[in-house]
Order: C-alpha cells, then sequence, then structure tokens
DNA sequence: AAAAAAAACAACCGCAACCCG
DNA sequence: ACGGGTTGCGGTTGTTTTTTT
C-alpha cells in the first residue's frame, strides 16, 4: 500500500494557487468533471500534484461553496455534530453541503474551540452538550431547546415551500438547487452532466475579471484572487456573498433564501440524529425516517438523495402544518 | 503610524480506506 | 484473497489579514 509520491516529485508547485491554475482547472473539470485527479496535472499541464488539484477543487473551485459567515444555525449544528461525531469533518460537513470539511474544521479550531473553551469555563465544568442549542451561554434544558429546534425547523420548512414555490423558485438563481446538490454527490461520479458544469464557464469569466482588476503580479494578488473567486462562486450559486466574510454573524435576511433554508433543514437532520438514540427519537415522516436513519450511510451520502424526495417530504409535511398556521410555536407538536 | 499579537485562512502531509485488476 | 494505485480524510503548519497596544 504506498503512498505515492505524487508530492514529492520535483518540479510539483506547492503554495497557493494563482488564477491561472484556477481557471486552468476549472476549464479541465468543465469539460471531464472531475474525478480521475491523477491524470489532471498531466492532462492540464498543471505543475499540481493530483491531491493538490483535487482539494483546490473540492475546497473552493466548486460550485455550491458557501463561504464565510456561518450562521447560528450552522454554529450550532457543528457543535453538536463534533459532539457527537467528534473530529469527523467529512461526515460534518455532510450535513452542511454548501460547507466544506476544511471551512469547518477551521472554523472549529480557530473559532468555536475556543468559545466553547469559555462556555465550559463560564459554567464550571459544565459538559459541552450543555450549551449545544443555546448561543448564549446559559443551557437550556432539553426541552426546551429540542422545542425551540422544532420550531426552526417548521420555519424552515415553510420557507422552503415558499422558496419551491412556482413564483419563488423563478427569481433563484440557476444553479441553486439541484445543480450544487448534484455537484456535491456526484463529485466521484465519472459521467458528471455537463449541466453540472456549465456554471465553470461563467466563473472562469469572473475569475478573470476579478483576476484582471488585481494582477498577480501584486503582493496582495493572491488574497484578491481569492475573494474574487470566492465571491463569483457565491454570486454564482446565489448564496449569500462573502460581503462581509469572516465575520460570524447571520447572513442576510428578508428575502427568501434557499441556502438558508437547508440550513435550517439540516439542522432538522441534526436533531433527526438522535433517531439512531433510542433516548429521544422525534416522530417523523416514513421517508424521513428512512432518510434518516442509518446515521454513516447519512454521512456519506447525504447529497446523493434526490432533491425532489427532500421537496416531498418537505411539501407533505407543509401541506399538513401549514393549513392551520397562526404561529409557529403551535406546530411543535406536528413533529 | 508602527509593531506585536491574535485570528483566519489556505494548503500540505501522511495515513487509511477504497477500488480494481 | 492479494497487492498496487488512487482518493479521501484529518491533523498540522505556514501565510495573510485583522485587531490591539
Amino acid at each position: 500500500m504506498g503512498r505515492p509520491p505524487c508530492c514529492d516529485k520535483e518540479g510539483v508547485k506547492k503554495g497557493p494557487w494563482t488564477p491561472e491554475e484556477d481557471i486552468i482547472l476549472v476549464s479541465y473539470i468543465q469539460e471531464h468533471g472531475p474525478g480521475n485527479w491523477r491524470a489532471v496535472p498531466t492532462n492540464t499541464g498543471l505543475s499540481r500534484c493530483s491531491k493538490s488539484c483535487r482539494l483546490r477543487w473540492a475546497n473552493y473551485l466548486r460550485p455550491g461553496i458557501k463561504r464565510g459567515n456561518f450562521t447560528e444555525q450552522e454554529e450550532k449544528m457543528i457543535i453538536h455534530l463534533q459532539a457527537l461525531l467528534g473530529n469527523r469533518w467529512a461526515a460534518i460537513a455532510s450535513y452542511l453541503p454548501q460547507r466544506t470539511d476544511n471551512d469547518i474544521k477551521n472554523y472549529w479550531n480557530t473559532y468555536l474551540k475556543k468559545r466553547l473553551k469559555k462556555l465550559e469555563i463560564g459554567t464550571e465544568g459544565g459538559s459541552l452538550g450543555n450549551n449545544v442549542y443555546n448561543s448564549s451561554s446559559k443551557p437550556i434544558p432539553r426541552g426546551q431547546w429540542e422545542r425551540r429546534l422544532q420550531t426552526d425547523i417548521h420555519m424552515a420548512k415553510k420557507a422552503l415551500s415558499e422558496a419551491l414555490s412556482p413564483n419563488n423558485i423563478l427569481s433563484l438563481p440557476e444553479e441553486n438547487d439541484s445543480n450544487l446538490y448534484n455537484d456535491i454527490g456526484s463529485i466521484k461520479q465519472t459521467n458528471t452532466s455537463s449541466v453540472c458544469y456549465a456554471s465553470s464557464a461563467d466563473n472562469i469569466a469572473r475569475l478573470l475579471k476579478g483576476w484582471m482588476k488585481n494582477p498577480p503580479n501584486k503582493a496582495s494578488s493572491k488574497s484578491n484572487s481569492i475573494v474574487s473567486n470566492q465571491n463569483s462562486f457565491n454570486n454564482l450559486v446565489g448564496i449569500e456573498s462573502g460581503s462581509s466574510e469572516g465575520t460570524p454573524s447571520g447572513g442576510a435576511k428578508g428575502s427568501v433564501d434557499l441556502s438558508e433554508t437547508f440550513e435550517s433543514l439540516f439542522g432538522y437532520n441534526d436533531s433527526l440524529d438522535y433517531s439512531s438514540n433510542s433516548e429521544f427519537s422525534p416522530s417523523l415522516s416514513p421517508e424521513a425516517s428512512t432518510f434518516f436513519q442509518d446515521e454513516t450511510k447519512l454521512s456519506t451520502s447525504f447529497s446523493e438523495i434526490p432533491f425532489s424526495l427532500l421537496e416531498k417530504w418537505l411539501l407533505d409535511d407543509i401541506k399538513i402544518s401549514c393549513s392551520d398556521v397562526t404561529s409557529s410555536e403551535d406546530h411543535v407538536t406536528l413533529f
């Protein structure tokens, strides 16, 4: 089981990626789809090892990635999932399809871990789990945060149903739903449809645009290119852009934001993790139960679940609960 | 305004799992 | 079943950016 010496080869470039390299890589992937990373450096002429190419694609160039601005919901999910799964960042990331494992890992290491440590000290040895669903340092009784979470879920579902309604869906950026999930789910699929990568040409154009503004010979070119890069992809998929990058405050509110909806949805998913825990298992629709039953399966292939199934589950549920909506709190029991 | 410290981010490294002949 | 090649994952480090002094 020898490790390939690809990264040890001489002439293999290391360090930050340049916009040119990004363009080459994106162009190649647009044409051939992701996968067969071994062949990428050879076929593109990039002086990078296959790993580096894969990483660059997975963490930055892949469409549908949301960067910065972790929402409170996401934050809670990460904390909770970390408590449940440990440092299995890929598994955690599978619950947050728009986030990369690297991003989550960084966020955890640089921010959440410290914050939780503080909280732990503040509560004098209180377990981390106590604070999972509480952004403040006050622990909430489980029933309470459970109810709050379920309220969030309901809100998320409602928002999603609105977002999926014909009127709204037209206003959504083209890449938003299916392509996003296709992309994530099909990273390993060899015969990825070209539709999935149709965005890449646009990405390259945007990337180039940003690059022209910030020529690479400037010392700051790297970060500039990255920012423009990030923005271009974020804009592309209609995700809240990194206009306030790095600040872990809530994202833009107001308009129906599918990504946000899904955050909440996945927050639900998060709660459903308890389904594997006999102690606490919220009642679910049959689809959802099946869907979330196997945590391992879920963690590896969440995004492979057809979007329509999610839609169906959500919308069916919404039909039941929305008819007599007066307050989201009233619907807690419906879940 | 400059220097130092802290935080955030991007990428690398090595191991393990997976795939396939 | 075995072994080599490839990919994925998590830990870690280096660099850049932001904040504080």
